[in-house]
DNA sequence: TTGTAGGCGTTATCAG
DNA sequence: CTGATAACGCCTACAA
């Protein structure tokens, strides 16, 4: 079975392949009678042009890249739907590629997309990864670019971000408040924005509520896993008994903690209360419940193709396009861990 | 910045365009002065081949096009990443689209990669979605594709498995041996084959052991949710108190089997016993930990790629291709739910 | 209202 | 070893 092509329908019908052009775009200047024939024999036909072509010619592939560090991940997954979502609403589709929170494999993912010509890309940078080369690439090459959650603060484009500080201050506050004198937290990585920046909002609710700041409190995950959760509580549980209260970066090293807790048969929230960070699906379901913080994933997501859309458009139309910076709101849930 | 063509390299050297294209891609009738010359230019300059101009001509796109139900599912997202992992090994890129569980929806999908004219496509259908027009239409237009876990038996494709029934029929027969008398299944939707098999799987493993089978005790999902595994736990214990023992289509159904267990102070797995299916991560955190089947999901997105890749070689090589059907093994994962 | 012609950037064939 | 030429399928000034 042959690729049905304009020059077909126009060789049966026996006209231009100009004419079948245009009436199948609804150009006005051609005769009722004709877009008529064309468009009846170009649906039985069941013709659709060929992308190829087009994008050739149109100099877009309407294909947007994603890069995140991973795809197996509560958070990230619902912002690959969201951004899925709002592309497809708009005529776009999604390459999705995945970093695993390598600096390496994230400037090749890079690369790859650039030469693939999307028109645009989105990424969350991985822990390795900065203010890099690689993505001031893409800027020079003049690729529409959009940052969510992981962003670089230093690159200039769109972005798409909560207030990290803000809404680990609020989680911090919200420990003290509910009495906890001593608190320890699990942070990200040294590298990512966010990390630091909850790191840093951590610290100010310590300070505002004259809770003198303790470094050795502080553990830093490597790789943000359940079972770095789990060690480190461990070592919490060993070295600062005393501890009354732990803001841990995401849910899912949390998590880590509580079940090491429940094996030792630490009481959660009497003896310790835990907050986390993203509201994993997970922490609902486990015993104790876990307090945490929402965060807008799925919005996100959609924000972060609009801004990209706005961009895109802004560079088709060779309009001045200035980055924006979108931040959306964040709320403590309250569950069982810090009752 | 102007994009760097061959035609831009040709000019600026002196040469042909064919004699810089020939050289790009190690034709041996190229002196080698010219190559060195050739390849010294296009570094410099950062020359990538037009990919529009290259699928135009070479009539690939060297991307395919994945449909799931959704992203945000913990078997889903490890197939994904199977999936992504094995194409970038082999130069393709994946462009993911969901079904959101609707057969409309998923039509649509299914011409939206049709229409970008990707090499081939794999997917599982929707839980609406059987055999039906929209997948023959892949195969009448030759698109390479592959099926993975919900399948149609009756399309003659590639296909990635398991054993359905029988890893349902051991997870039965997991619980008979832990002594369970009277066990329930909760099901999957009716149309897909996997909840089919897995429902024969329980009513073989049943037979086996002279219990009786009794349809009262087989509640059937529509959404396949947590909320329904809640409900569906309540309605056991309230009309079969009795119950020791239930089989659940997948983890998260399960979970929300075990959430109301907790809240009612229902004994898990002392009163009853569960087990689910799938291995979520999940499943090892809550209390208490849940028994389940274990399948193989990022080994399923390898398989199914490469599968696919098969098919789209032969296609390429205009050489014959027969579907294959790749079975994966599953495991029970005994845990403290049928202790 | 219709058609001609050129071009998007690459690759393949074939002649020099 | 090199290059002219055509073709992939579509779009769009410009002519007719």
């Amino acid at each position: 079975m042959r690729e049905i092509t304009l020059k077909q329908i126009a060789e049966t019908i026996g006209i231009s392949i100009t004419t079948v052009s245009k009436a199948l775009k609804n150009y006005p200047d051609v005769s009722p009678k004709t877009r008529k024939a064309v468009l009846d024999l170009a649906q039985s036909l069941g013709y659709t042009p060929n992308s190829f072509a087009v994008n050739l010619r149109t100099k877009e592939s309407k294909i947007i890249g994603l890069i995140i560090p991973e795809v197996v991940h509560h958070f990230f997954s619902n912002v690959i739907n969201g951004i899925i979502d709002e592309a497809e609403k708009n005529g776009y589709l999604v390459i999705i590629l995945q970093s695993n929170e390598s600096l390496e494999l994230e400037k090749k993912q890079v690369e790859l997309l650039m030469n693939k010509r999307v028109d645009g890309i989105i990424m969350s940078l991985s822990n390795e990864s900065n203010d890099d080369e690689h993505i001031r690439d893409i800027l020079r090459k003049e690729v529409p670019f959009v940052m969510f959650d992981k962003i670089s603060k230093l690159i200039p484009c769109s972005k798409v971000i909560i207030n990290d500080q803000k809404a680990a201050f609020n989680a911090v506050e919200h420990l003290i408040s509910k009495g906890c004198k001593k608190i320890a937290h699990i942070r990200g990585p040294i590298n990512p924005q966010n990390a630091i920046d909850r790191f840093l909002g951590y610290k100010k609710a310590l300070e505002k509520n004259s809770i003198p700041f303790d470094p050795k409190l502080v553990y830093t995950c490597k790789n943000v896993t359940f079972e770095e959760g789990r060690e480190f509580a461990q070592q919490i549980g060993t070295q600062h008994p005393d501890v009354d209260g732990i803001f841990v970066i995401t849910d899912l090293v949390a998590v880590g903690v509580l079940d090491y807790f429940n094996e030792m048969r630490i009481q959660v929230p009497e003896q310790v209360k835990i907050i986390g960070f993203s509201n994993w699906f997970m922490s609902q379901v486990i015993t104790p419940k876990l307090s945490t913080v929402s965060q807008p994933s799925f919005e996100m997501g959609k924000e972060s193709f609009k801004l990209l859309l706005e961009e895109m458009h802004a560079k088709k139309e060779a309009l001045p396009f200035k980055p924006k910076i979108v931040e959306l709101d964040t709320q403590i849930i309250p569950r069982q861990s810090t009752l």
